[in-house]
DNA sequence: GCGGATTTATAGCCTTGTCTAACATTTCGC
DNA sequence: GCGAAATGTTAGACAAGGCTATAAATCCGC
């Protein structure tokens, strides 16, 4: 067979268990409904702390998508009981919406901290943490906190 | 303000330039909407290494959801062109589909060794490579490399 | 405090990804 | 090789996340 995919390769994962993997799939479902929602909250209170007030105008500015998509996306977060919004006003957290930021940004700042620790450029630390970050257990975070403070 | 997000944490990220943020987030966009095909196609491969063919039945139960859910995204997959199939019949990669396949069982295979030389246990390994495999740079996987085969 | 610029909201379109229900085809045991 | 079981397809619902176009509200400079 050409160009086999499964060719000569250490195969540490050729013998994990199905139903191991079935659970390692939904999880990462799992993880994805969540992913802009935790990038939301967290820039969210990063605007908050930094210019005094989060906007649609700059969540949309930041996230690099157009108001309308914010807009949207607010109204979902608002059902979700994450934040609060008044019309034309600029957005607020929860208490609900503030403990998820906070752990957003926790995971955040143990994940790009460790990669630079690990020897890679801060932007690209940036990009990949922004991504790695909702996908990491609190197991592979303990390490990740650990390594970096040891190196 | 109680609860602040942004209490006494080493920031790191805080004096990140808006615009490389920007950069990131756009990043993570372009990869999210890869990831279910790349966990498809590398589904395949497997399936297909292991099998000998990928039934829309084996996938389904692999992935834990629904037939019709594999149906309609080996519809978009097959228009692609990462897979070639024909009604009621298992399932075939494109040479596309192979080259991507291969690519994606390296990016999981060396998250999976990295996490698994941190320390970390092999079933939460897998979860968490699941996710974080789409969101590697190939920097960042260097590092892994690197990582795992010096300790 | 008026009027134009900026910001926000709404409506509507498109794609993706999930599901259930109903139907079609293939496979398998006998 | 028949009939039931298994598998695959299709249709249709629904939510999310992106967009454009348009309308409404707010803000700001004068
Ligand atoms: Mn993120
Ligand atoms: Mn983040
Ligand atoms: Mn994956
Ligand atoms: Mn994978």
């Amino acid at each position: 067979m050409r160009d086999d995919p499964h060719e000569a390769l250490p195969a540490v994962s050729d013998d994990r268990s199905p139903d191991l993997r079935v659970g390692a799939f939904q999880g990462v479902r799992a993880a994805r409904r969540n992913e802009l929602a935790e990038d939301y909250v967290e820039l969210i209170a990063e605007l908050i702390h930094m210019q005094g007030e989060a906007r649609p105008v700059d969540i949309a500015a930041s996230l690099g998508v157009k108001v309308p998509t914010v807009s949207k996306t607010l109204d979902r977060l608002s059902r979700e009981g994450l934040i609060t919004r008044a019309k034309y006003r600029s957005v607020f957290l929860t208490e609900e919406g503030r403990a998820l930021a906070k752990e957003c940004r926790r995971r955040h700042e143990i994940v790009l901290r460790f990669l630079i620790s690990l020897g890679l450029d801060p932007e690209t630390a940036e990009r990949d943490a922004e991504g790695i970050e909702h996908h990491v257990s609190e197991r592979t975070l303990a390490l990740f906190s650990a390594f970096a403070n040891r190196s």
